[in-house]
DNA sequence: TCTGGGGTCCTATAGCCA
DNA sequence: TCTGTGGCTATAGGACCC
């Protein structure tokens, strides 16, 4: 374990909704939700003032919608954060090879293995600079934890937020650990946080107290021992830059349980093909395919069935998750239907064994066309809240709202100020979807040594229409 | 108006085989 | 030949994370 605190966490604050107050100055100031908009979604993330009124990341819509009935609901736009996401990557990476991304919003830098700091003085040094840095090149805020482990930057970057820098100074972490609740530890979730507390422990300290034996009784080997370590603040884990995809998989819940039998069997060719295209995507193929039914009551099962050799083809994919299907009762309905390929191997790789099972089965055109056209269709017929449009008199805007044959649009860019709101029909041919504009007029600022780097930032948040 | 979507890792059990 | 042991693989489920 090393002993300067090097190990730097970044958490963007609030990311898609801070995306979203940025590209939307009418949104700045006021509680904005990301999540999904149907009957049955979640909230993906809450900006600060929305949390305010007690809503957060994982709940659902429709409590978020009663505690905060006057917020704004956005669908997320993850082409658009991504981007935004691959230009704070961009900063990190500059400070050292060793990036590891946990999500679009989060990651480990090992500044050490960068020669970006080697003590308290440099690490704070970098730590300040890279957050002026993102909020220069996103104009968004994040938040920096640093501390000689992963799990100590981790939490170092969660006593930051909002928008701030804390530091751990290597010999205060047991003292510091001690009186917190179970739950920061990383592993520690509601299940294994109330087993702790019926054997009478709520704290880290009294993790340490009750001894590795008791804890490792209490929740078997591999989570004990390791949850032990943490407890002592011993954390060696290594930040890792690439790490190789075990498994792809698609799932879709439904607004309405599913009741008929075809419907349930229709979806599943569907969704093997969804997932059979992201495998072809990432050039992998794979041999064990995975059907997730979870039903009306919410229980959740899944079935598997491995193939002799690694596939890319849809025609197996869809014959194994239809087989794995007739072995489940689905009687009462479902709510959530997925489909997921593990045991990946490289593209190569799978060549072989398609060839020796026969042809493999394209995509067929068709049907890509045919999910596209359908997709389409619904984004123009909807106007989607939150998308970007572009009026042929009034200019760039967002879909405020939309219903009823009118579609509400408020005409404001990331630098204008707030906007007025206009109304028009749904078919208004003036009304046309558009691309996010960049957050910061003429791109990244710091990165001025390339000249072209503006235009390919513009050009990537361009590319993210869709949400 | 209860509870998303994409993952990772661990554990238990069962069968097969040397 | 009988029995045990250990390893490996496949399968199912659960917990956790963002």
């Amino acid at each position: 374990m090393r002993t300067a605190p090097t190990i730097l966490h970044l958490d963007m604050d609030a990311f898609y909704a801070s995306a979203e107050q940025a590209s939307k100055p009418s949104l700045r100031g006021k509680a904005v939700i990301v999540g999904g908009l149907g009957p049955r979604g979640v909230v993906a993330t809450a900006s600060y003032e929305a949390r305010v009124f007690g809503v957060h990341s994982a709940m659902p819509m429709a409590q978020a919608r009663r505690l905060a009935p006057n917020a704004a609901y956005l669908m997320p736009r993850f082409d658009f954060y991504r981007a935004i996401s691959e230009q704070v990557m961009g900063l990190l990476r500059v400070l050292s090879p060793l990036v590891e991304p946990l999500s679009l919003d989060e990651a480990f830098v090992d500044l050490e293995a960068g020669s970006a700091a080697w003590d308290e003085a440099s690490a704070r040094l970098v730590g300040a600079k890279l957050r002026a840095d993102i909020r220069a090149v996103t104009g968004l805020t994040g938040s920096v934890g640093l501390a000689a482990s992963k799990m100590l930057a981790k939490i170092a970057s969660e006593q930051a937020k909002p928008d701030g820098l804390v530091l751990i100074e290597p010999g205060t972490e047991r003292a510091l650990l001690g009186p917190m609740s179970v739950r920061i530890l990383p592993g520690v979730g509601p299940a294994t946080g109330d087993h702790l507390r019926r054997a009478g422990i709520t704290t880290v300290e009294e993790i340490v107290e009750a001894g590795e034996d008791e804890v490792v009784r209490l929740l078997g080997k591999a989570h004990g021992h390791g949850l032990y370590a943490m407890a002592l603040a011993r954390d060696d884990r290594a930040v890792v830059a690439e790490r190789d995809t075990k498994s792809v998989s698609v799932e879709d819940t439904y607004d309405v349980d599913i009741h008929d039998r075809v419907r349930v069997r229709l979806e599943v060719q569907r969704l093997a093909d969804r997932c059979v295209r992201r495998l072809r995507g990432a050039g992998l193929s794979g041999r064990t395919i995975v059907l997730k039914v979870r039903r009306y009551d919410f229980s959740t099962l899944t079935r598997s069935e491995t193939l002799r050799g690694p596939t890319d083809d849809p025609a197996v994919v869809r014959e194994a998750a239809g087989r794995l299907l007739e072995a489940v009762d689905t009687t009462g309905g479902v709510r959530l239907l997925g489909v997921g390929v593990s045991g990946l191997a490289d593209y190569t790789q799978e060549d072989l064994f398609a060839q020796a099972a026969g042809e493999p089965e394209p995509l067929e055109e068709e049907a890509v066309e045919e999910a596209v056209a359908e997709e389409s269709v619904s984004v123009e017929r909807q106007w989607r809240a939150g998308r970007d449009v572009r009026h042929a008199e009034y200019g760039h805007g967002w879909v405020q709202g939309s219903g009823l044959g009118r579609v509400t649009v408020r005409f404001e860019t990331p630098g204008s100020e707030p906007g007025r709101v206009r109304t028009f029909r749904t078919e208004d041919p003036d009304l046309e979807p558009a691309d996010p504009l960049p957050l910061i007029s003429g791109g990244p600022v710091e990165s001025s040594s390339e000249p072209g780097r503006v235009v390919e930032s513009e050009s990537r948040l361009g590319s993210g229409a869709e949400g």
